[in-house]
DNA sequence: ATCGCTTTTCGTACGCTGTACTAAAAGAGA
DNA sequence: TCTCTTTTAGTACAGCGTACGAAAAGCGAT
């Protein structure tokens, strides 16, 4: 053994801001936000920690940075398609990117200022609506309230102890045994008759309230 | 001067679980949850760092504790009242609680086991739920939509960059001429029509969907 | 090749964090 | 006053972000 292992780089790809960004968005994936360090980072890429800092400001850059990442992902809505349609693909592909890495939607909370890939997506979304004849008032409305469901369903959905597809069943059996005890008989009965029942999967929970939001969207402009 | 001042404590109260986690909620509020460390903690009650680890096994706890206190001031819902002024009663009131403690959207992404004041919390809004009529497959969409909804314009309101009624002009305005490059003529429209009129309140937002929202879930129960 | 200048990389060090381990202090009952 | 339990602290350590300055690498002109 003359060399100790290289970690991961197969020959140290020159440094840029995207690809710090990058590789600071799949470190994210692979071992949680808590886990992305400066250290951390640097290892992963082959380099030590002080040479990021020729790329990026401090570590607030890059989780701002890998946040507009994510949105940049995500594919735009066409002012040119049905509206309704569009808003449904736009709200599964912000879910779908949010579940790629569940670590963005905590991030959202305290990043304030939003990127490039974040403002073009508020645009087209915005242009969408107004194309299919939103007031201006009704557009900010239908904005704040899809968004507020996207995200939140996003948020409940990283928070959920399990992975979606598999086993509900496993992990929750005992949170199920704590309930036990009688304290909690409906979300006893909701966990037995509904969540254990096999196939069951959260993320389906997703379009009954995005078509109860649209459909109610499109009452309120006609 | 013959004695340091002490920080705050008026007389150095007896310590105990709930002043740790009443404190940390305090602290977390005044000076964001990025100041809340044990050692400003320890500080703000009067005592050392070390002494708080006799009611808290590690930080972890503090955050799980302090989102729990969060639920517990949430007024519950009665299933003995009206479904719908119930739902709506509960929406505000989870909303203003997150508003007062606006580190609490972000924690919930990365806390995944409830506390009791959040599990009674959800047994409540469950069984006002069940009590109304709606099935059980019913009543697990309508939560989902609901806390979502919730939780996602909390999490907008907490990531916006003003603090709701005073001017949300004076903040924005910079941002503004960020977009007058005319690269994003629908934010334009929107926030000189709309985000920059006096009297402009995003929560003012909330009722709108909330509405909605409640209006489509009393359509598919009947 | 060699110089000089810019771009890029990195070593060291500092103050901060959570907390393990241990000891000291305070309280309570005999 | 002695003893035992409960409560409070001191010290120390590893890991964090990053300021500062030096080293290295790249490169056009001589």
């Amino acid at each position: 053994m003359p060399d100790t292992a290289q970690p991961l780089p197969r020959r140290r790809l020159p440094l840029s801001r995207e690809r710090v960004l990058g590789c600071a968005v799949d470190l994210a994936d692979e071992s949680g936000i808590a886990a992305l360090t400066i250290r951390s980072l640097a290892q992963s890429m082959g380099t030590k920690p002080m040479s990021l800092y020729y790329y990026v400001a401090n570590k607030d850059e890059i989780l701002d940075g890998i946040v507009d990442m994510v949105f940049s992902e995500i594919e735009l809505p066409s002012p040119a398609g049905d509206w309704r349609e569009e808003m449904y693909r736009r709200a599964h592909g912000v879910r779908s990117a949010l579940k790629r890495h569940p670590w963005a939607v905590g991030l959202l909370e305290s990043r304030s200022s939003p990127g490039e890939a974040n403002l073009r997506h508020h645009e087209a979304t915005l242009g969408t609506l107004r194309a299919a004849g939103f007031s201006v008032q009704m557009t900010a409305h239908a904005y704040a309230l899809l968004d507020s469901y996207i995200y939140g369903f996003a948020l409940q959905e990283a928070a959920l102890p399990f992975d979606g597809r598999d086993t509900a069943s496993e992990i929750t059996a005992p949170i199920v045994e704590r309930f036990s005890t009688g304290q909690y008989p409906h979300m006893m009965e909701i966990a037995t008759e509904h969540v254990l029942k096999p196939g069951y999967d959260f993320g389906d929970e997703f379009d009954f309230g995005l078509n109860l939001v649209l459909d109610g969207l499109s009452r309120s402009m006609r």
